[in-house]
DNA sequence: AAGTACATGTAACAGGTTACATGATTCA
DNA sequence: TGAATCATGTAACCTGTTACATGTACTT
């Protein structure tokens, strides 16, 4: 249930159309919560019928013509509750660390240069995050506001940063085997693994 | 397309029905990709269709009753090329990240609180996953196979090290916020808060 | 008049979540 | 025999993804 919140936040930004919100999709509001074009309109849909938001007015319903969008009172009363309402975090569910598990039982061909890969895509955003950082959040400019977005683009940068520091342990690693082909079951490890408590 | 390929491990550590799947999608494997008992039987059903995998002879197909599966060659051939192959990393999407981004427009009423109950959540998992670390892999062992899965383990670690530390710089940032009401729009920052290069 | 970019949608499907249904086994 | 537990499954729904469809505006 968080597509509908981050549309609202992106019109209380912005008020604007749906191609508008899926450029923006691309990019700000997209680096932390990512949506499609049929998303967006889908559930741009929804929330003009629940009464969250309304088409600015002097648009007729034509099909190829831009309709532009804004928050009510009713939106963004949802959206303050949603902010302080209660919600248990995600358990962690990353294919890549799945990977290396299960080259644990299948061997690691092909594994090193898919880290590689992974090392250089994440080194690349890290750098966007921070120049981002550099020219939106220079020193000096800090309204609440201003700290609050700033926050989250250091959750993006650390998590970026996280995944650095991972990758090199993991290439240190891998790297290291001389590319253990099919998993030997008489010489596997515990049998769950990392397992329970 | 992770879930089959987290359930081809699983088997291949060991052989399990389908309840003993979902009791170990609860922990172990479950700390890195999480799943539900439907998801599993339905999935188990697809591998075995595609030839995957196989029900332990000596189980009629009977309803309520016990049926345990193996991974035949086809299935672990999969798995392999799944290791090896090329997956991009996915895009950053977490709602706690979004909620604040939310606050800097809406008003942070109530978030507090819940980033304090996210830290005490985070630093038990984090508590967890040391305990592993330490009954499963004290020094000394370090078969390839051992070494992957404390690389895994790793990354569970690392993670829960960043939101201990996003969380301490979050409470320290909104705690000293006066409780700011619904956002003031003539305030507000950069119109596209984090915004595009 | 044709082509391209802009803009809004529909349809079909796959994966994940929640609620419920059914049968077998054990034990009081 | 009735309740609790183990075990497998069905159904409905929501979110997200991919492919395609339709219409407008601008340029050449």
């Amino acid at each position: 249930m968080s597509l509908p919140h981050a549309i609202l936040t992106a019109l209380l930004e912005k008020p604007s159309s749906g191609l508008e919100l899926t450029r923006r999709f691309d990019r700000s509001i997209g680096y932390f919560w990512s949506a499609t074009h049929q998303q967006i309109y889908r559930e741009l849909g929804r929330l003009e019928e629940a009464g969250y938001i309304r088409a600015l007015p002097g648009d007729g319903p034509v099909r190829g013509q831009r309709k532009a969008y804004e928050v009510l009172p009713a939106g963004s009363g949802e959206l303050a509750r949603w902010v302080g309402g209660s919600q248990d975090p995600k358990a962690i569910r990353d294919p890549l660390l799945l990977r290396v598990r299960a080259a644990a039982v299948v061997g690691t061909d092909g594994l090193l240069a898919e880290l590689r890969r992974h090392l250089e895509l994440h080194r690349r955003q890290l750098a966007l995050y921070e120049a981002i950082e550099e020219r939106d959040f220079p020193p000096g400019r800090d309204s609440d506001e201003d700290r609050l977005r700033r926050l989250v683009l250091h959750g993006g940068i650390g998590l970026e940063t996280f995944w650095l520091r991972w990758l090199e342990e993991a290439l240190e690693e891998v790297g290291g085997m001389a590319d253990l082909p099919g998993g030997d079951p008489d010489a596997a490890g515990p049998a769950d693994g990392a397992g329970a408590p």
